[in-house]
DNA sequence: CAGTATCCGTGTTGATACTG
DNA sequence: CAGTATCAACACGGATACTG
């Protein structure tokens, strides 16, 4: 059934943004960043992300969010043999690389929150 | 008519995540990227982000974009009173740290795309 | 457990037309 | 020029049910 990354990016686009789209993309991000830590399995990882304080993603989100990083080159997918089925993924070098950026981006976020927030406020209010 | 920053982010999510995802939006990115080289007026900055290769964004969403990250306080608006209208937009102090941080993974990903590329045939090949 | 397949609501997007 | 307003299409994302 091709994963084919994502509806969005029609063929014409070039492959730069189509990189640079996965890995910003609302799931990819939150991927990256929990595989950087260690390797998790299918369900871990889900409650790892869900517990990071937004809402949880989906199964369906999780499996095609995994499967473009997969194609990207940037996560390896290590599926064992037994019953019941145990799946474990991690980065590979390219991803562990796309996670640091990608992290680096994060808490520096986690460091300016606050001021956003101010920002926010004084907007809000300059209009009401 | 409340510039909400965009209606996926319900309520309940934590700011966090709600900045990140401003940020790593779709146009963000690009807005962000095309500021930290220099201030833009409102259509050249359309057709600045539009020769990066992609799709050109529409004037809606590069308006929403804008807005959302002026209230983050991010991007500097500055209208002129003049006929023609003329506004410019810049980034503030706060919005230069967020595009580092972003120019820093775009130009990764630029470096990188040949591996993804590679990646990915190596991918479609195996399944096919 | 780790998915796949399907349906379906709704949010995001983009054309288009209009305003100051 | 720099937007706003409105509308329609469609992609995204989630819930559910099912499989190996």
């Amino acid at each position: 059934m091709a994963v084919s990354s994502s509806g969005a990016d029609a063929e014409r686009m070039c492959p730069h943004r189509l990189v640079l789209e996965h890995v910003t993309s609302r799931w990819g991000v939150l991927v990256l960043i929990a595989l950087a830590e260690r390797s998790y399995r299918f369900s871990e990882l889900r409650r790892a992300i869900g517990s990071t304080g937004g809402r949880t993603v989906s199964e369906k989100m999780l499996t095609q969010t995994l499967q473009i990083l997969e194609r990207d080159g940037m996560v390896h997918r290590d599926a064992k043999p037994v019953i019941p089925p145990r799946v474990d993924y991690s980065l590979t070098d390219l991803g562990r690389e796309a996670a640091e950026q990608v992290r680096a981006l994060a808490l520096w976020t986690d460091r300016r929150v606050d001021d956003v927030l101010k920002a926010r406020e004084k907007y809000d209010e300059a209009r009401s």
